[in-house]
RNA sequence: GGGCUUGUAGCUCAGUUGGUUAGAGCACUGUGCUGAUAACGCAGGGGUCACAGGUUCGAAUCCUGUCAAGCCCA
């Protein structure tokens, strides 16, 4: 069998581009689909981007973790489709739309024509859908775009009327009066996931003004507020009940003036200035003290300007007297529903001062903040105003500040549904566990009700009809629903306004104009209803479905947690009662590598492309897999992805390169293993097994730290120990059994880690498959992602040969840093090298590899240091953690017991297996021979290395022979040199000239059959080098020589 | 103000139910080795485990508080 020959130097885009092309001519993701028909359905959800926008390195992250737990699944038997989303609707359109026209609010917008602004809408949705393939076919994520669910399609829409109906009929939908944060630019209210996302920190001004009271004109309550512009709102003074407030009297410019505040607050308010406190007394006595307003633009038309009761009133902040204004604050709107206080409505809805307002009418009230300040200065009334700086929301598309403000608004009542959302979210597997009862738990648990309406244009609308007489009202399910309402057939109506807002029928109760709520819903619902919408359910496609429903695996930013986390969430409770996914990774925000968040702002935003061009797309997934754990923010820099080449897809790409070159020329015959003996083999099968084992452990359990990185220490063990232990078996000029394991082993290596690589590294995985599988057995499935998972071979898995590879490789490391004290090069042989070790498993260890030991030490003998003539000393010294958790608080009593015997006498007992006899505080121990450790010191003469229980000791001695063996290979060494510089092929044969000085002449001819062997020489000659040879003059060891090689044909 | 998360070497990260002198990789320095390797081996410098208390024979680990960062809430 031949493989196709692999460069040594990678190449990665064109490996990737190759496959990629490999992947679309033979249709391998359709196929990965369809071969699993009919087998258990493993259920992706596809979180919907926005296509309107270009994709980031953020979206690269989204979806490589979306991709890695389908490609598994697919491989361990599961039928996966993964059909792609896109969420269509929504403001973050409707304000690019605008930017395109040049507007700025609302009126702009009807002017312009709803339909004609809504189609400018649905044209821009897809602005970006290029692109976004295009990445998404770059980085292999392989979802299904072509029959991706679409939110502003009638069928999809109809579907979310559907469950709004359902939950219309289950009192889940109703209007209220309530204090919502609005955008005055957008003209709608958001949600409260909407306003997360948008809080920022400012400096606001923060005022004191003095509010004097009716019957003693000479007092004012000192009334404290960051948002000047509600005062003219203002109809109330908060104080808390229990607060002691003080009377305090000081000089204001001249004149005596006496102020009421909160006792705690005085000297913070005052700090230095003289003043004297006339009265103390708790709040509830200012209960119902009339003030005389600051302005008297709208006349109340209830009882106002008095001081009321309230428990969220604290001394913190501000005066411990809390101005109230109902129409803009939600504390506030609740205290005048208690106390039946009137609302003054100021302000527009595009958040500017009613007509009323007359100094500002039609300013801005953010802008109007200063004039007010202003005024109330002119009049006497300002006490301070100062700079505070607290975080406030924005408008999270275009960052208008919020204004919290009351509207008339639909809602979901979710908030009867709290305990049901908390219980179910607790079945949910969460990744990073603690989201489920932190981040989200928490905010389950306070749920307040859904703010679901917008008032705006391009969404779904909010299926409700009212009468303009008597305000009944209906909800409507379906089209077939609102075509019977109507009278006629609308199953061509485009469910979109203003279409729908066309359709009218006769209130049943009075007969007066059923009309549709001018609103949209909150675009969260959107795609929270996909599971259900994406199938037009019920109105068809059941089986789908009931087959797709609930989603094994989602996966999304943090930032979803109240966004579609919430909603899936939500939307699957109120409706089915059931969880709409089982498991969902939580992932971390990336950051720039300074840690700082990625924003165009800083500039500082990483495009994936300049990442996918240089590195690839293989490379770039493991970086975010493996860097770490998925909950983290993380840092990212296209360096970072760099290193992933260097220390991990060239090392096995070099594994893969080497076995590839020298079994094309050995051909070797089978490939697959059997009862492997050498203990190389036997090693490297049995850890591969072990991976095997624990990496599909981890991709149950949805751990990608441990589905990955476990992967990467195992090749660099391939390489860096078995290849490099293992190389002169591939050399070997027979073909022999041990040849032939070698080759099996490495090959098993190698096609199972293609395996368990496919769904994090898609590419490389393909192309190591494809050269070593697919080119030998054309039965074969046809790709890697066809094939199926590696099953872990129990009877391959020796623990105890893992433990014991795992001392040789700590035995071998010490033997390298004792060569390297006595300043002996690994070239020069010597004669032995004797370890110490702790117990007798691994005494026997010591002599079971020996020959392992020897030849990666280049000594002649590996042997233990022999105890009674080669040990100098002993040192016993005992192990707290056994002792200590044996022995509890009687530990330090029995250490330095241990540390005062003859650790000689120690040293004897233990060997032998009997128990220590410990005396101390008075009492008697037993203590065994794994609870000391016990460390043999060599004797002079050895150059030693230890580290813990283990020491290796050299023989640095040289006799004649190690001295002429040493000065074979270092004739040997510069032989290859000199083959590499005339750039012979590996398999080249040769023949040889060589002169040199005497020492080194006895010494190459006592080694002439190494050394043929070796450097694949047919003939040595001891010649003058003809002038056609390559040619190298060296001096070394004090001898001197001239080589010439030439290839022989 | 509250919640969640994070803080370990210059950088990226491990660190098990508390237990030997806190580790790895990258980077740096020295040195060795090499006909798979963009490598690899060995050694070295580099740490107040954010800080302060507490529990314990023993704390990076458990508890309390403080500080800093990120996200979220009010």
């Amino acid at each position: 069998m031949t493989f196709r020959s692999v460069l040594p130097r990678l190449d990665v885009s064109s490996m990737e581009e190759n496959i990629l092309k490999l992947w679309k001519k033979q249709n391998v993701f359709k196929k990965t689909v369809e071969q699993r028909k009919g087998k258990p359905e493993y259920v992706f959800y596809e979180g919907p981007p926005t296509a309107n926008g270009r994709p980031g390195v953020h979206h690269v992250l989204a979806r490589a973790f979306k991709d890695m737990f389908p490609r598994y699944k697919i491989m361990r038997g599961y039928h996966v489709s993964r059909r792609g989303g896109w969420d269509t609707h929504g403001l973050p359109v409707e304000i690019e739309v605008e930017k395109q026209l040049g507007f700025n609010n609302k009126q702009q917008i009807e002017e312009y024509g709803i339909d004609k602004f809504n189609a400018l809408c649905k044209d821009s949705v897809f602005t970006y859908i290029q692109e976004w393939e295009r990445l998404t076919d770059r980085i292999a994520f392989w979802v299904d775009l072509e029959t991706a669910y679409v939110t502003y399609e009638n069928e999809y829409m109809e579907s979310v009327w559907w469950i709004l109906k359902n939950f219309w009929d289950k009192n889940l939908l109703y209007k209220g009066y309530k204090v919502v944060p609005y955008c005055p630019r957008c003209g709608t209210p958001l949600s409260d996931h909407e306003v997360a996302l948008g809080y920022e920190e400012v400096s606001d001004p923060s005022v004191f003004v003095r509010m004097p009271l009716v019957d003693k004109p000479d007092t004012s309550l000192l009334v404290w507020t960051t948002t000047p512009w509600t005062l003219p709102g203002n109809v109330a003074v908060a104080a808390h009940a229990n607060v002691d407030y003080v009377t305090i009297e000081r000089d204001n410019g001249g004149t005596k003036e006496k102020l009421i505040l909160a006792k705690s607050l005085v000297e913070k308010l005052f700090k230095d200035e003289e003043v004297k406190v006339l009265e103390t007394f708790k709040g509830k006595k200012l209960k119902g003290v009339k003030y005389h307003p600051l302005f008297t633009f709208l006349p109340p038309n209830k009882p106002a300007h008095f001081v009321a009761l309230g428990d969220f009133v604290t001394t913190d902040d501000g005066s411990g007297l809390v101005h109230i204004a109902p129409a803009f604050g939600q504390e506030d709107m609740q205290l005048a529903k208690e106390h039946d206080l009137p609302v003054l409505m100021t302000v527009l809805p595009d958040g500017t001062f009613i007509p009323e307002v007359t100094p500002w009418r039609g300013v801005f009230v953010k802008d109007a903040d200063p004039l007010i300040i202003q005024d109330l200065d002119a009049r006497g009334l300002l006490f301070r105003t100062e700079k505070y700086t607290h975080t406030y929301p924005f408008c999270w598309r275009c960052h208008t500040p919020l204004l919290y403000y009351a509207r008339d608004s639909w809602f979901i009542r979710t908030s009867a549904h709290r305990d049901r959302l908390v219980e179910l979210n607790n079945t949910i597997n969460w990744v990073p566990d603690h989201i489920k009862s932190g981040r989200f738990g928490n905010w389950l648990e306070n749920n307040i009700d859904w703010s679901l309406s917008r008032e705006r244009y391009w969404g779904t609308p909010l299926p409700v009809w009212e009468c303009v007489d008597c305000t009944h009202r209906e909800c409507v399910g379906s089209v077939a629903e609102l075509s019977e309402k109507a009278g006629r057939d609308l199953s061509e109506l485009d469910l979109h306004r203003p279409y729908v807002d066309e359709v009218h029928w006769k209130c049943a109760n009075c007969g007066g104009k059923m009309t549709r709520v001018p609103d949209l819903i909150d675009v969260w619902f959107d795609s929270g209803s996909m599971p259900i919408a994406q199938w037009h359910y019920p109105f068809e496609n059941q089986e789908q479905f009931a087959r797709q429903y609930p989603a094994d695996y989602i996966c999304e930013a943090v930032d979803q947690t109240r966004g579609w986390f919430y909603s899936l969430h939500a939307i699957s409770t109120l409706l089915n009662d059931e969880v709409s996914f089982k498991n969902v990774i939580c992932l971390g925000h990336i950051q720039d590598a300074e840690g700082r968040k990625m924003s165009k702002s800083l500039g500082n935003i990483v495009q994936p492309w300049d990442v996918l061009n240089v590195h690839g797309a293989d490379a770039l997934r493991w970086y975010l897999y493996t860097a770490s754990p998925p909950g983290q923010e993380r840092r990212f820099s296209a360096d970072l992805v760099g290193d992933v080449i260097r220390s991990f897809t060239l090392t096995l790409w070099n594994v893969y390169s080497f076995f590839v070159t020298y079994a094309n020329l050995d051909n070797p015959q089978a490939l697959t293993v059997t009862a492997p003996t050498n203990d190389l083999d036997r090693w490297l099968l049995s850890e591969l097994n072990v991976l095997v084992r624990d990496v599909t452990q981890a991709y149950e359990t949805y751990d990608v730290l441990n589905a990955t990185r476990p992967v990467e220490k195992f090749v660099e063990q391939l390489s860096t120990w078995y290849v490099r232990r293992s190389r002169r078996r591939f050399w070997k000029n027979d073909s022999g059994a041990d040849k032939q394991a070698a080759y099996s082993t490495l090959y098993t290596a190698l096609t199972t880690i293609a395996k368990l690589l496919a769904p994090a590294m898609p590419f490389l995985a393909e192309e190591l498959y494809q050269n070593l599988v697919r080119s030998v057995d054309q039965t074969a499935p046809e790709s890697v992602h066809l094939a199926d998972w590696p099953e872990t071979m129990e009877e391959f898995i020796d623990e105890t040969l893992n433990r014991e590879m795992q001392l040789v490789m700590r035995l071998v490391s010490l033997g390298h840093s004792a060569r390297q004290k006595a300043n002996r090069k690994v070239r020069q042989p010597l004669a032995s090298a004797a370890f110490s070790v702790s117990t007798p498993a691994e005494r026997k260890a010591v002599s079971t590899y020996a020959e392992v030991i020897a030849d990666e030490l280049n000594v002649k003998q590996v042997r233990l240091l022999d105890a009674s003539t080669e040990a100098l000393a002993h040192t016993a010294k005992p192990l707290p953690k056994q002792l200590g958790q044996k022995y509890g608080n009687k530990y330090p009593a029995i250490q330095k017991a241990i540390l005062a015997m003859n650790a000689e006498e120690v040293a004897k007992t233990l060997h032998s297996g009997r128990a220590l006899v410990v005396e101390a505080g008075g009492e008697t121990y037993n203590i065994l021979a794994d609870e000391v450790e016990v460390k043999a010191m060599a004797k002079e003469g050895f150059a030693v290395a230890e580290e813990g229980a283990y020491v290796a000791a050299l023989v640095t001695d040289l006799t004649p022979e190690l001295a002429q063996e040493g000065l074979a290979r270092e004739f040997v060494r510069r032989v290859q040199d000199l083959r590499k510089a005339a750039e012979l092929d590996v398999a080249d044969r040769i023949e040889m000239f060589v002169e040199a000085s005497a020492g080194l002449r006895s010494a190459i001819e006592a080694h002439k059959d190494y050394i043929t062997s070796e450097t694949l020489t047919s003939n040595l000659y001891f010649a003058t080098p003809p002038e056609k040879s390559s040619i190298v003059e060296d001096e070394f060891e004090g001898e001197k020589v001239k080589i010439g090689v030439r290839k022989v044909s």
